[in-house]
DNA sequence: CCAGTCACG
DNA sequence: ACGTACGTGACTGGA
């Protein structure tokens, strides 16, 4: 079989690549995904063609010869953008690294250099397959010669393949033709002329019908229409100038040297470094086959399943580190995984011969002793797996989920093979991988005796050994104080959180459910009745129909899909029909229903009727907790309805009541303290109320004679302060012109200056370091900050202020949640802390201890930070959440 | 699986 | 001139 070549369009692919996969940044902060797309385009095509040798052109910024004929050759085209631009020196140094030849010519453009390697080729008996995404390569197609167009869609590449037959089908013309074609028709986007009044349809009929412009020139008087032919003999001269451009040079001067394309040893370690980095997880499996591969896994590790083995693993355990990882199946254990250097991973393996409760009973000495200083890995989840056996006070050293957050927040996972991949690079099939996934799914036990054994013990090894790289890594940040006393203590509070759980008052919960679907029914009714017909109220689409175009409401398109019903819309348009009033109203009460009615009574313990919210500890990017199934940070409060809600959430009998404890202001007084403003501070340490006092200053009116307007501008003026808000989202939310909104924030930052120099420096340091801070050295990268895409940097520039503040008060409540769990352990009480909103705790108080617990409560949450300004905590008790508020 | 919507701090 | 507030999670409809 004859050799094959193929030929890579550089440019044209990376910028499909650019604009066919999400902006993505590496943890370096560089934009990577041009290349992501062109490495991906190019194995799925390397896969596919099996080629023998392989070369890439690329365009120079120098003019070519078609610059020189003609000034406006390309001059419409726009730039590349930055984002892109910056990635294209790292896209040729990883084709460097595989040894794929790159061609540039000055003078020329990488289509030349296509068309005149590709005759080369064939020349020499090779058959060349040539790659772009610009259709004008089209017109190199031929017998042999295939001309692929790939296109990279949601995360697939697909590609369009063209002989010279499949030109002719498509197009209606040879590829020959194709130039001429071009030369009637034009290009804007490389600004070649054509002929004026002569489009794609025309341009065809013309060509199929006299195959060359010169003939049709010469039959100029019988074209039709009339404006096409007049138009073509006018402008003959620039229809040949228009394919003189549009034509491809096959036969620039260039060496050919066979040898040198030879596709050799792509997959090398350097190749693999370099993918390493810019951390293209998906492509580790090209280098993994290669030799020159990094060696991994070989050792062995052994596998255990009986009493016997299992005492002989513990006795030969050193008291100090121990990497360790349990390996679950649908909450289930499976096993143990154990690794120490002198003793190699062990994975200890639970079965119905030998029983998990015995595999715990062994190891019990381990667990209790904190001479084994372990390394796991979500230990959270170990805890409460443990404590589903009766095992209690289980602690670790170390989490490396939790290390991977802290090194890097905006991280999109932390599983174990993620973390082989950032701090060892090793790379290791993920979960998914090993089980596959949906109903292809492999039961653990389905796995051979050796790969249960190396899923395990590999993840007790790879946190035994991350551990080392995230402690350097902490040291450098000056982040070892928040991961130590900070974020590994906070497991333990959280732990119990979601041990205690909240008690529901299922009656109550079901009333409110009934009520909601009772209300519900009659709405729709009285909805359909005003539309004139039924629809799904629910669906945004069918009701933007209704609204907009049945009812005639104006409105107008606001969203990709069609038109905006979002609430803030809708508001708008409240007066002018009757319906909009209702279904704002139906929107609100089904919220509730499905969310939360409906949705707590799904996640209901039927045993015990309470709800067992999960917290998360490395989701934020900028270091608040989260709770899923259910989140219980968002139970309504704004609206009356709503808040009603919370008398279903009640403490867990009648021996205790509830302490809710929640900052005054805690965002506005940590930018008092972060900027150092006097005149903030100030106010903050008079006690005074905060927004009467910025209306107060910023309005330029006495305290005592601000009105309530001013003092609610006051606050929206404050608000948006905190999230880097501008102008004109300032004045759609006050209800006032831009203008106005722009002269409120001016006087806000005349009267507190430092706000506005923190600000800047936070933007100024934040795109110097790559990265934004809180108090206790909590990081965020912040790539986006170098951004030259306006709305991206506007974007970053927001959160990189929102950050320091945000995060800061997330420290400070943790500090707080820490203290006071360690207060209410040490002093023996039974009230414990249940919920985190962020600023707020509730307390399951036992009701004899209610006044001291609320005197801890707000002591230590008071002092969990010594700031410029007094933190001050609001304190309340009732019977429900509701009550407590 | 994504977009739209909406609940919270 | 750009488009327009930070951070979350859950539900619904519809490709």
């Amino acid at each position: 079989m004859a050799e094959k070549i193929m030929l890579i369009d550089g440019n044209s692919i990376v910028n499909r690549a650019f604009y066919g996969v999400p902006l993505l940044t590496n943890g370096e902060g560089r934009y990577t995904n041009g290349v992501y797309g062109f490495l991906n385009i190019l194995f799925k095509l390397l896969d596919e063609e099996q080629p023998d040798y392989l070369a890439v052109a690329f365009d120079l910024h120098a003019p070519t010869f078609r610059h020189r004929t003609f000034d406006g050759y390309k001059g419409t085209r726009k730039g590349m953008p930055e984002e892109l631009r910056e990635q294209m020196p790292l896209l040729k140094e990883v084709l460097q690294a595989m040894h794929i030849p790159i061609f540039e010519q000055e003078g020329f453009e990488a289509d030349d250099i296509l068309g005149t390697l590709s005759a080369l080729a064939e020349k020499n008996g090779i058959v060349p397959v040539v790659v772009s995404g610009d259709r004008d390569l089209l017109q190199l197609a031929g017998e042999t010669l295939k001309v692929r167009i790939p296109k990279t869609k949601g995360g697939r590449t697909e590609t369009e393949d063209y002989y010279a037959a499949d030109v002719q089908a498509k197009y209606g013309v040879t590829p020959a033709e194709f130039i001429d074609m071009k030369a009637l028709m034009g290009d804007t986007s490389d600004n070649i002329p054509g002929v004026p009044g002569i489009g794609e349809k025309t341009a065809a009929k013309i060509i199929t019908q006299y195959h060359d412009i010169e003939t049709a020139i010469a039959h100029a008087a019988e074209i039709k229409p009339k404006k096409a032919s007049e138009n073509l003999a006018a402008y003959q001269e620039q229809a040949r100038l228009s394919k003189f451009l549009a034509t491809i040079v096959r036969d620039m001067p260039l060496e050919w040297d066979k040898e040198s394309l030879k596709i050799g040893d792509m997959f090398n370690q350097t190749a693999y470094e370099l993918v390493k980095r810019l951390e293209f997880k998906s492509m580790f499996s090209h280098f993994e086959g290669s030799a020159s591969a990094p060696k991994q896994a070989e050792q062995t590790y052994r596998f255990v399943a009986d009493r016997e083995g299992a005492k002989e693993v513990l006795a030969a355990l050193k008291k100090g580190e121990v990497g360790y990882a349990f390996v679950y199946e649908n909450e289930e254990g499976q096993g143990l995984a154990l690794y120490q250097e002198q003793l190699g991973g062990v994975w200890i393996e639970a079965s119905m011969a030998f029983l998990m409760q015995e595999l715990l009973e062994i190891f019990q000495p381990f667990f209790a002793d904190s001479a084994y200083r372990k390394i796991g890995h979500d230990v959270k989840k170990d805890i409460r797996f443990l404590r589903s056996y009766g095992y209690n006070g289980f602690t670790a050293e170390f989490d490396t989920a939790i290390g991977a957050y802290i090194l890097n927040a905006t991280g999109s996972s932390y599983e174990y093979d993620d973390i082989a991949a950032t701090f060892l690079n090793e790379t290791y099939p993920s979960q998914e991988e090993v089980f596959g996934k949906g109903r292809t799914k492999k039961a653990f036990a389905a796995l051979p005796e050796a790969e249960r054994t190396a899923y395990g013990a590999r993840q007790a090894e790879i946190f035994f050994r991350a551990r080392k790289v995230m402690e350097e890594r902490l040291a450098e940040n000056e982040q070892k104080s928040l991961f130590y006393d900070m974020e590994m203590p906070l497991i333990y509070v959280l732990a119990d959180m979601e041990k205690y759980g909240i008690k529901v008052d299922k009656a109550a919960l079901l009333a409110y459910q009934k009520r909601l679907g009772e209300s519900l029914d009659g709405m729709e009714e009285e909805i359909y009745a005003l539309a004139g017909e039924k629809f799904n109220i629910n669906s945004p689409k069918q009701l933007g129909v209704i609204l907009f175009e049945r009812l005639g409401l104006k409105g107008g398109k606001k969203t990709k899909t069609g038109y905006s019903t979002a609430a803030d819309v809708l508001e708008k348009l409240r007066t002018a029909h009757p319906i909009v009033e209702r279904i704002l109203h139906y929107r609100q009460l089904a919220k509730l229903k499905s969310t939360y009615a409906d949705g707590l009574l799904a996640v209901m313990d039927a045993e015990t009727e309470k709800i067992y919210s999960t917290f998360n500890q490395t989701i934020t990017a900028t270091g608040r907790i989260s709770s899923t199934e259910p989140n219980l940070q968002n139970i309504p409060v704004r609206l009356e309805l709503g808040r009603e809600l919370r008398k279903i959430f009640i403490p867990e009998s009648a021996e205790f009541c509830f302490l809710d404890a929640d900052y005054s202001q805690i965002e506005l007084r940590v930018l008092a303290h972060i900027s150092g403003d006097e005149s903030l501070i100030a106010a903050f340490k008079s006690n005074q109320d905060i927004h009467r006092m910025t209306a107060s200053q910023v309005f330029h009116v006495p305290f005592d004679e601000v009105t309530p307007l001013q003092r609610s501008n006051a606050k929206a003026v404050n608000f948006g302060i905190i999230y880097g808000k501008g102008a004109f989202s300032l004045g759609q939310d006050l209800g006032i012109s831009r203008k106005e909104a722009e002269e409120y924030i001016n006087a806000y930052f005349a009267r507190y200056p430092k706000i506005k120099t923190f600000m800047e420096d936070t933007i100024k340091n934040g795109a110097k370091n790559g990265y934004v801070s809180t108090l206790w050295n909590r990081r965020r990268n912040m790539p986006e900050l170098q951004s030259s895409n306006f709305m991206q940097r506007a974007a970053g520039e927001r959160a990189a202020m929102n950050m320091p503040i945000q995060g800061t008060a997330a420290d400070i409540i943790k500090l707080a949640m820490i203290k006071v769990h360690r207060a209410l352990q040490e002093g023996g009480y039974r009230s414990r802390l249940i919920l985190q909103v962020h600023d707020e705790l509730l307390i399951e108080a036992y009701k004899e201890e209610k006044d001291a617990v609320a005197k801890i409560l707000k002591e230590n949450m008071e002092h969990a930070a010594d700031l410029l300004v007094p933190l001050d905590v609001d304190v309340h008790e009732g019977a429900s959440w509701f009550e407590a508020k």
